[in-house]
DNA sequence: CTGAAAGCGCTTACAG
DNA sequence: CTGAAAGCGCTTACAG
């Protein structure tokens, strides 16, 4: 029934023990000050923090300098299982340097994430690291205007002079159109993902210029919403409704692909059989799936890990210039992309 | 290059601006205190704590009051999908009630489980989530014996007086063995998950009282070291090699389950023509994966819900009861059960 | 209803 | 090399 609070062990009792000012026990125990120190006494405190079961206390620490040690990041659903990958990239690298990660699942709707925003603010985040971005994006744009350090990753703004670690996407593209070309395809059609985010519109980009490059049909492209399921059955429907001709599709993303499969499947069509179907990502799993998911593998791990090393050393004070990184992805040809039936 | 800090306004410059004493506005912007302060001076303060833009100090709020607003959260790898889900159940909640998660991935190594629990420690977590638990745990008992409020979900321990919410692993294994027998299945295997974990342990237990009941072979059992792909595709291995007469199994989990499936490919069986292949706990996607895999589903946001709200009970104050939930999962038969083609 | 003071557990100029 | 003091931004008995 009683409530035994456990005492926590304070700087004092260490200086007590030891027989000195708790100033120096301070000095003693932190890295940068220890020098100042004899060595002697270090010892004895030491030894005296360590009978005592003595930690820091981090509130207290935090106060005082004004840090937190915490870190944010923000993404649209933890549920998606492409992010995580990527938040074990970043939480691996800030738990090594002593931070803690605070997570926020935003649903990709611009009220949460302001929310977010502001309860990690509460919590004084020293950095962020955002996967939400939109092209046109508001809390990125507090980010810059409040001096909160941050790092996209996965998506990137249109403006510039920011920090982000994503995808070559041209790239990525092209590995999977050469791939369904070096098929036979010659109509190839896409699904693609919001133009107001910079993977939606970049792959489409790509996509574009390719298929005008090679003279192909560059109007057999449709776009989503979201990045979901729902979003690319949807999308593929309209597309077949309006022009059943093509004969390979690229998805947006692995979830735009798995919505084309069932409308397909719902019409009766078959992969690969009556359309090639190509997705973007790597998701876990997708190559167990029926049909193997043909798709391009973006690096997730170290998206994150790359992301969070270049905000930690923002964070740490060490000039940054900002800079875009652009990871290279690859392809990865499974069941799902065969030479077309139909010519 | 100057580093303007954004100079964070505080509670002595809400009460410079009204012109009243600083701890008069921690009064009235408190709403347990709000009530000792006469109306006109609450409305005064809150409006130019709104036009001030000033947000209380959560690490000398923390330190004042030695609460952390912090519950930590123990999972053996986020990458695992059955996990997302569950952390999701716990965040809406504690979010919900103003508090943080932090979250820490043991790959289900002791050592690693201690180090977190240390870190969560140092930032004064006042609860805990405990997905990780072994049937004997030190994490466990650390807990008890420093008086951190914990909650177990998925996994429960062997000593009793905690709180778990776990599922009703007898009821789980009987539904997916009645599906199989009534499929006209006699000889069914196994593969547990490891003895060490409650999970592992009730489900066989389960298993071996179903087939005695109904006076099927029992000894159609091996058991993994840990739930991965690849130990049930080393245990189903074994188990084929010392008796390959049984024409259905029962995977310890999904991840077992898929390692069964991996065995028999290898071996030139397919599921179900040549022998049925069951899992546990319905991971994401596995409706689509070939064969679609027939398995127990359990409720993994609400478990992650009810164990959160549990927790925060605890934390709040209010007397519980220490309590071992039970939740019915339910099977979902897709198409790698069916009847045996061998008698 | 409001103010002045003390204190949460730390760190760090300032003296010596 | 070490101590005494001040202060980080809050809350809360204690007076009045």
């Amino acid at each position: 029934m009683t409530k035994n609070k456990p005492k926590k062990v304070t700087i004092r009792d260490v200086a007590e023990m030891v027989g000195v000012h708790h100033s120096t026990v301070s000095r003693a125990l932190s890295s940068e000050t220890r020098g100042k120190i004899s060595p002697a006494v270090v010892r004895r405190v030491e030894r005296a923090a360590e009978k005592l079961g003595y930690s820091r206390n981090l509130m207290a620490y935090s106060l005082k300098q004004n840090r937190s040690f915490t870190i944010g990041i923000l993404i649209p659903d933890l549920v998606n299982p492409i992010f995580p990958p990527m938040i074990r990239g970043v939480q691996d690298v800030v738990e090594s340097v002593g931070y803690t990660l605070m997570s926020a699942n935003t649903d990709d709707d611009e009220e949460k994430e302001k929310q977010s925003l502001r309860t990690m603010q509460e919590r004084a985040i020293e950095g962020i690291i955002i996967s939400t971005a939109h092209r046109q994006d508001e809390t990125v744009d507090a980010c810059i205007s409040k001096d909160i350090p941050f790092v996209l990753i996965n998506r990137t703004v249109d403006r510039d002079g920011v920090n982000a670690v994503v995808i070559d996407e041209d790239f990525g593209v092209r590995c999977a159109l050469d791939h369904l070309v070096d098929l036979g395809h010659t109509r190839i059609a896409h699904i693609a993902g919001p133009h107001t985010t910079s993977t939606g519109h970049e792959r489409r980009r790509a996509f574009e210029e390719y298929v005008r490059a090679k003279n192909l049909r560059d109007d057999l492209i449709e776009e989503t919403h979201v990045y979901t399921i729902a979003e690319g059955h949807r999308a593929f429907d309209n597309l077949y409704k309006r022009d059943s001709s093509f004969t390979a599709v690229l998805g947006g993303n692995d979830l735009i692909a798995l919505g084309c499969l069932d409308a397909m499947r719902d019409l009766g069509l078959s992969a690969p059989d009556d359309i090639s179907v190509a997705g973007y990502n790597d998701m876990r799993f997708l190559d167990r799936m029926s049909p193997a998911l043909t798709t391009v593998v973006i690096p997730k791990y170290a998206m994150g890990k790359l992301g969070a090393t270049t905000l930690m050393e923002i964070v740490e004070g060490k000039h940054v210039e900002p800079l875009v990184h652009r990871l290279r992805p690859k392809l990865a040809v499974r069941q799902s992309t065969a030479a077309p039936n139909r010519m």
